[in-house]
DNA sequence: CGAAGATTGATCCATCTGGATGTATCTGGC
DNA sequence: GCCAGATACATCCAGATGGATCAATCTTCG
């Protein structure tokens, strides 16, 4: 059996849409993934670290988080990363010792525009298929899942009401 | 700044379909991995592996590798781990020793219905903003991304044309 | 003011990840 | 038939990941 007619099988499951949109990303992530490491030599959270705090001057790791929902650490060990090579500078809050405001430098701003112009060239090759219209299209309805309220927290897939539950499968 | 705004200025870059389609799919990931990492003790490519096996009775490593683009090493352990639990059974190809062909046990069909079902409704969650149309329209969309000749490789970020670019970064 | 609890970010550690390598097997050219 | 190279899968290992914990700071309230 061809691998596309399997994927065409797969894709008429009644888990079509999440298999669908876990192949793209799974494929785009490798792709991306592997060369933000390879060229940069980081961790591709990092770099879009750098994009939150270029967008946003004196951003603090707790929003950054709520951007690119990753967990805490992620985003403390990117900000450390980044501070280590000179690309961004932390300064402690005036109003609360806690906090740290993030500023890019100007090396920073020189890699995040090399990497930006990348990324929009392999957005392109991404969206290719799609023409203009349809591009449109899928960014307002991905955009709709987006804003959905059950993106980050899920009724369906609640861990706090799986662990009544028996591990079943672990018993071998 | 909200939340809420730092987001509309993101989905507003030239970089609004990367970033919007990324936020949607570390935003599930999140919660299904660390629900079936939790529930069912294994990791999330574990499950995506059974579902093939169950799918394609007889499949190889190598095909499911395409199905669900993951590193080769990756299919070797999910397979090995779903072995030890005894949820499928691995033969040796009669044609080719090399080759091992992967069926579901009775017990892994089991354990893979009830995932199944829990995708779906987690499925359901997560498409719950768009309607029966519009899902069909993402859907159609997605498709065709998938079907895209540069889902998998890409020339703008090709790590062999990247060798020679400096790491600039790297230096400090 | 002082103590309890909340919040921010750093760090710890067990596990996962993926590129590289190893082992067994197969194929093609001679 | 034999050897070089290709292929399938397993294993190794350095580094990434994320849940849990920790230290520092802030807030609330008596």
């Amino acid at each position: 059996m061809q691998t596309r007619d399997m994927l065409d099988s797969i894709f008429e499951t009644e888990l079509r849409h999440l298999m669908l949109v876990s192949y793209v990303v799974l494929g785009n992530n490798a792709v991306t993934n592997r060369y933000i490491e390879k060229v940069y030599g980081m961790p591709v959270h990092a770099w879009s670290t750098l994009f939150a705090i270029s967008m946003f001057p004196g951003i603090r790791a707790k929003e950054i988080k709520q951007l690119f929902p990753r967990p805490q650490n992620t985003i403390s060990r990117a900000a450390s990363l980044l501070d280590a090579r000179g690309l961004i500078r932390q300064e402690t809050s005036p109003t609360d010792a806690r906090e740290k405001r993030l500023y890019i430098t100007d090396k920073g701003a020189e890699i995040l525009a090399e990497i930006r112009a990348t990324s929009l060239e392999r957005q392109e090759e991404l969206f290719a298929p799609l023409d203009e219209a349809e591009r449109e299209t899928f960014f307002r309805l991905a955009r709709k899942i987006a804003d959905g309220p059950q993106l980050l927290t899920s009724r369906a897939m609640d861990p706090a009401g799986a662990e009544t539950r028996e591990r079943r499968d672990a018993s071998a």
